[in-house]
RNA sequence: CGGGGCGUAGCUCAGCCAGGUAGAGCGCUAGCUUUGGGAGCUAGAAGCCGGAGGUUCGAAUCCUCUCGCCCCGACCA
């Protein structure tokens, strides 16, 4: 039967009755109960994985393989992923960038206009549509960006202008490896910066190294600035943001006065802060293409290292502006290309990053601010009258608060709850057991350092809700 | 893209060389016992042995082709 106007307004009006609205569900009634959740662990190593964060991934519950290089997010490491997200977008923001989305499948247009749809080679996935019209998957968007920039803004009142988004891109990579830290799809903060001169440029750069500084440390990350190989995003200003862990993919070398630096607090984007910088590249730092043997750095000084890219800054000028025309109007009436920069950060790729300077044998330890849960909950004796009263009272007063905590109602034996919970890395583990409860006390565990304490109730929601 | 390896139950793997009707451990289901660091016993469910051809009375096993995945290297957020 053919749907008339009047039974589409009525299926219309269906979908906006409350039902329909039942998944928008504020977060006292999402459920955190173990018993509820999807989080398949797994005690054995899978064999596809070989690096320690990909295993832990996998094992934890977070991920699985879809194809080569193309994983599925199950709700635990999406968890951890929007958490990330969430510290980028943050950053991204106070510094006066403007979120946009841009499409994953782009139009070959552009990419012709700008050369690379030839220089880009087969890393980039090209895709035929029925109309015999070339497209891509989008494996960056200089190119979509400055279409908007010149259809959209023409004088040089708007700038400077910063668009950034956080979305999937795809890279058809010869061989993908190492779990998400080298996918062939992964989630990328993109940001691309617009202004009248190289000067202010400059600034727009600084900006986002002072912002990436910011936006690793409270990831619990030390990251650090290395001059960096432009390669075929372009230009002569590059810094790779680089973490420092055993299993990373190149060789780095670094003064080892870097490793103590602190990070800008309360920084003013609107100053000046060529210092910040200064003070940042003043020491050695370089990734293996870039590395130099007259780097000066005295004998002992030198950390030679390997590290994970986890960011990576351009500064390249009129690359993409000149041959797409995309130009401001000036004060004096010329119109001029815009210089511009663009500014990556792997956010899946971070989710490894995170795990590989994280972890010990027993699993992952996240770092509190981007743990998939404040804490876990375990229940040691599930269906016993006590225990389960105290374990729905502190269930409650969590979600009072806002917090989430992942309660382990299920009645697997104690064993079994310790070795999931220490595996899946939450910061704090309450355990509640049937002696603490006779005693009036639970039981605290920090995950990162092992200690266990017995606190009343209180004390222990105080140390983890702070 | 060069080189190597592997596809058998949800996971880890045995069986393949020397063809004869599919196995173990873990996980899962049920019951009993157990209960503070991945428990024990009993009973179960679960696999077109990656796919397609071929050889053979008979193929997980031999041959050919194909698809997928992993590892090492060269390349990349």
């Amino acid at each position: 039967m053919v749907s008339t106007d009047r039974t589409r307004a009525l299926s219309f009006a269906a979908l906006l009755s409350p039902p329909f609205f039942r998944h928008v569900r504020p977060l006292e009634s999402q459920t955190m109960r173990l018993s509820r959740f999807m989080l398949p662990t797994l005690k054995e190593n899978p064999a596809e994985a070989s690096i320690v964060s990909h295993r832990l991934m996998l094992r934890a519950g977070m991920v699985r393989q879809h194809a080569s290089g193309i994983y599925n997010w199950l709700p635990l490491g999406l968890k951890v992923l929007r958490r990330i997200e969430a510290i980028v977008r943050e950053e991204q923001d106070r510094t006066g960038a403007l979120e946009i989305l841009m499409p994953t499948i782009q139009s070959a247009e552009p990419w012709k206009e700008s050369g690379r749809y030839d220089d880009y080679g087969k890393e980039m996935l090209r895709i035929v549509d029925r109309h015999d019209v070339d497209l891509l998957y989008g494996p960056t968007h200089e190119e979509v960006v400055t279409d908007i920039f010149r259809k959209n803004v023409g004088s040089y009142k708007s700038l400077p202008l910063n668009m950034y988004q956080i979305h999937w891109k795809f890279r058809d990579e010869v061989r993908p490896r190492f779990g998400v830290m080298r996918g062939r799809e992964f989630l990328m903060k993109d940001a691309y910066s617009f202004d009248t001169s190289f000067e202010a440029a400059k600034h727009a750069y600084n900006k986002m190294f002072v912002a990436y500084l910011r936006t690793y440390e409270r990831m619990g990350l030390k990251a650090i600035p290395m001059a960096a190989d432009t390669g075929p995003i372009g230009g002569k200003l590059s810094h790779e943001f680089i973490i420092l862990a055993e299993t990373g993919e190149s060789a780095v070398y670094c003064h080892k006065g870097l490793l103590e630096k602190s990070v800008p607090k309360d920084v003013d984007y609107d100053a000046d802060l060529q210092p910040i910088i200064n003070d940042w590249t003043s020491l050695y730092a370089a990734t293996d293409e870039m590395h130099v043997e007259t780097h000066g750095v005295p004998e002992g000084d030198l950390v030679a290292a390997r590290g994970i890219e986890v960011g990576h800054i351009f500064h390249f000028g009129t690359k993409y502006s000149e041959p797409m025309g995309a130009t401001v109007t000036m004060p004096d009436g010329t119109n001029q290309p815009v210089y511009m920069g663009s500014y990556g950060i792997g956010v899946s790729r971070l989710i490894g990053a995170i795990i590989e300077a994280s972890h010990d044998d027993n699993g992952i330890i996240w770092p509190k601010e981007v743990a998939p849960f404040a804490a876990g909950l375990v229940n040691l004796k599930s269906g016993n009258a006590e225990t389960d009263a105290v374990c729905a009272d502190i269930y409650d007063r969590f979600r009072a608060r806002g917090s989430e905590v992942l309660y382990d109602d299920t009645d697997e034996r104690a064993g079994a709850k310790f070795a999931n919970m220490d595996l899946i890395g939450l910061p704090w583990q309450i355990i509640v057991g049937p002696k603490g409860v006779a005693k009036g006390v639970v039981e605290l565990k920090n995950r990162a350092t092992g200690e266990r304490d017995e606190l009343s109730l209180d004390a222990a929601l105080q140390t983890v809700l702070g």
